[in-house]
DNA sequence: GGTTTGAGTGAACATCCGTACACCGAAACT
DNA sequence: AGTTTCGGTGTACGGATGTTCACTCAAACC
């Protein structure tokens, strides 16, 4: 038995390309990669409802007809980059979250916030313009996939809230009528931060309101409540 | 001199087609309206940047070519549709603002809003519904028009509400920061309201939540201006 | 070693696109 | 009455679009 036997065996379940050393599924996901980010960069300025299956593959290197190995249309890459920048955005809350331990004041709460959407907005351009983007203008059913990933942002910031000391005995209804102006206010947060093209003063003069905006909605969700 | 003379004169600047009774400008401006009409229908799903001026035109009942007798382009058909939609906008503005002799409370403020702008989006559901999608998708041309007519409408509102009791000696700049977080809400529930699609159940709800995030704003940027 | 699978190819199609050009005919003007 | 203006027509073009079909050829499998 020559130790060679043992190399005949690999390919199994993991055979690689003599010249490239991939395997023929990481070469699939590759170029599916590519073609996400090609759609990403291509419909940067228009839309999806703009952008042509030739153009992409084109963008990608690829003949149009191979585009269909991935996808069935358009507006299905579409949901696929819903769904990628939504796992990213989702990461980012988590983040805002995780430090919640040490029962911070309102303003550590908003600066931390604020700062940390600056940094994922900066890091995420990509999916943050296309998400504003295309949930006023996609097709359809990006749109409402869009709006549903939205409202579940929603959910989770109305139980973080009702855990922050102060708003023991507020109602469900109330707490999602709050959060929904939140999640408002930091999408066109998001929105102008993109606006502001990487300018760092530009930048710093957004989140700055963007901090004040925020202050201003919690403490007056706060003073309402005790007067009601 | 006869009777009739006077008949010969008449078509100086007021010329009129036989059959229709119209004068030639007349008769191009319907066109004009026509193609609006008709571009604002066509784009509803879908986008100013996907729409061609084919479509437009078969829609009208004209050629192709006779497009260009009204357009340059259409994006110079979006930035007249833009224009055209501001005009609408900023007559409910001015209606809200008109019955404000009386020194109202905030609530009545936040009612009469509200009412004033569900009315305004049922009755002009389409430019609203344009002005959300090009706002983000629109050819650049377009959004950078919408971007400035949002802020004027931002500008009228912080000098509106400097003239508010108890807001006397605010910064220009806090103005700013609260009228846009203002806007920012309104425009969100304008969208959720065509988003309501007439449902008049969905849409009370909607307004319920606008007049609630509106008086938590407002009591709000009170209480953070009393403290700081 | 022989067979199967499947990502990518390349030509062909019918259809739509924006735009150029010469033209018409009636309203508008002199 | 004669001339000009101009909204609308009809044709024609080069190019882009989505989708079809029959194909290659190497990795993956048995």
């Amino acid at each position: 038995m020559s130790p060679h036997r043992s190399d005949k065996r690999r390919p199994r379940l993991l055979a690689v390309t003599a010249s490239t050393g991939e395997t023929r599924g990481e070469k699939k996901e590759r170029t599916r990669r590519s073609i996400l980010d090609a759609a990403l960069v291509l419909c940067e300025d228009s839309s999806l409802v703009a952008l042509s299956l030739r153009q992409v593959a084109k963008e990608v290197g690829i003949v149009p007809t191979a585009f269909y190995r991935h996808f069935d249309s358009i507006e299905d890459l579409g949901l696929a980059l819903v769904d990628e920048s939504f796992v990213s955005l989702r990461a980012m809350l988590r983040a805002i979250r995780r430090s919640d331990g040490t029962v911070p004041t309102f303003t550590e709460i908003v600066d931390r916030s604020v700062v940390t959407l600056e940094e994922h907005v900066h890091r995420h351009r990509g999916h943050f313009r296309f998400i504003a983007r295309e949930r006023a203008a996609g097709p359809p059913a990006v749109k409402a996939r869009i709006h549903h990933e939205i409202q579940l942002c929603e959910r989770e910031l109305a139980t973080d809230i009702a855990r922050l000391p102060g708003t023991d005995h507020w109602s469900a209804e109330d707490l999602h009528v709050l959060s929904g102006l939140i999640v408002t206010a930091m999408v066109a947060t998001a929105e102008a931060i993109v606006d502001a093209g990487g300018r760092p003063e530009a930048e710093k003069r957004v989140s700055d309101v963007a901090r004040t905006q925020l202050r201003m909605v919690l403490i007056g969700a706060l003073s309402w409540k005790s007067e009601s």
